[in-house]
DNA sequence: AGTTATGTACGAACTGGTTCGTTCACGACA
DNA sequence: TGTCGTGAACGAACCAGTTCGTACATAACT
């Protein structure tokens, strides 16, 4: 509703010496709110703690995000979109099907392993039944194409004759992300439990292969060893 | 300030057995603050609420727990107990391995789903980086025969020749919880964002069947369809 | 009687959100 | 070129509601 007549920038160009730089003053408040929530989740995380590591004060994050769940909302807006970004990176064009899934497994596995921090946001959004996730409708768009790459990866396969058919991608996907994100997760206890280090570069190797490989028998074309 | 007249509980009359029953006590009050803990988390739950969801009042959660991360703390430990105690319905013994290992991940899978609140504290647990699963060396003792079954059944499936060798019985443990943990912790937003129930019978059905078949596919002799 | 168990009222600290006023860049204009 | 009006950007202090934890009184049991 609000119709903006002002125009006071005169020139965009001009970043000669803004000193008022509200695109920048946002960035640094979701910056640091991103990192505060993802640590303490939203119920954890206090609006002075966010302020004080700022380079502003409280007054602007109310006056730049309204509430407490308007920042949560834009930080958790800002890790999916920040993760969907990092993968488009992922190049798997002109590789053939199983060269493909492997590189898809391994990539995702280390990419879920370089963002704890958007693991932690999901974790935490599921901890709110997905509460907030809802009132986004910028995510959403966001991920309708991050089945594009299993998709193809896998029609090309049944193509070939290297894969067998009858099977679907989106569910594909999910044990993909099953295996790398739980990885991230659950390793602080797992580990604890288990009393070993499953972060250890030797041992998130063999996580890495052994996903890598799950992956290619489950979609490989040569019989089950045992049909149920 | 008003003073308010003290409207004490009239009297529970003639209760002739124990009125007194501090085990119960403890046990209501668990019961409700591991409900509470579980859908708010930490610093979410409200003491005040789940005083007011007991049968008694919050000068008791003090007077038994101590204090919130006491109690907290409890409720941790009663929900890995609880599963534990499930755990141990599984029978496995006499099944021949591949039966055995189906049985094995099929009941993880169900068992996963049907404690969801136990899930949910590990998350919890999770976000807190295990602060407070470190505190308890109750829980570590319950969960060292966790992989009890999954090392026999593997062993005795490379002993008849079944099962390929060199594979870690931790692993296969990490990867059946993988599959079936994600199946719970990340259901609500893996349905928003790909637009599809993943909760709905017939599609856990599926969910269950292939995860046993990466499992059987994973763990079998016959050589895999890429090696790398 | 003395110990254990329990409820009620309350306080100190915290926390999300607001109020009010100041600073600063910029352009109009003398 | 210097001055001044204007609105956006920003900070310190404050407010009202909340929340953990406790003091005190009292009932029940041994």
């Amino acid at each position: 509703m609000a119709v903006i007549k002002k125009e006071r920038k005169p020139k965009p160009d001009a970043n000669t010496t803004r000193i008022q730089d509200p695109e920048g003053t946002r960035r640094n408040i979701l910056e640091i709110a991103s990192k505060e929530f993802a640590l303490n989740g939203l119920s954890g995380a206090r609006i002075d703690e966010i302020a004080a590591r700022t380079r502003f004060s409280k007054r602007m994050i109310y006056y730049y995000f309204g509430d407490k769940e308007g920042l949560y909302l834009r930080a958790l807006e800002n890790a999916y979109r920040q993760v969907r970004e990092g993968e488009a990176q992922l190049d798997i064009e002109g590789l053939p099907p199983v060269a493909a899934l492997t590189r898809l497994v391994e990539f995702t596995f280390d990419h879920h392993h370089r963002h704890e921090e958007f693991i932690r946001m999901v974790m935490i959004e599921n901890i709110h039944h997905g509460q907030y996730l809802e009132q986004s409708n910028a995510i959403r768009e966001l991920n309708v194409t991050a089945i594009d790459h299993i998709s193809r990866i896998y029609s090309r396969g049944v193509e070939e004759g290297v894969f067998r058919p009858g099977l679907d991608a989106v569910e594909l996907h999910w044990q993909i992300s099953a295996l790398c994100f739980f990885n991230v997760s659950n390793r602080t206890t797992f580990s604890m439990i288990f009393g070993r280090d499953f972060g250890a570069p030797a041992q998130l190797e063999r996580l890495k292969r052994n996903s890598v490989e799950m992956l290619l028998r489950f979609v490989a074309k040569d019989e089950a060893p045992a049909e149920r």
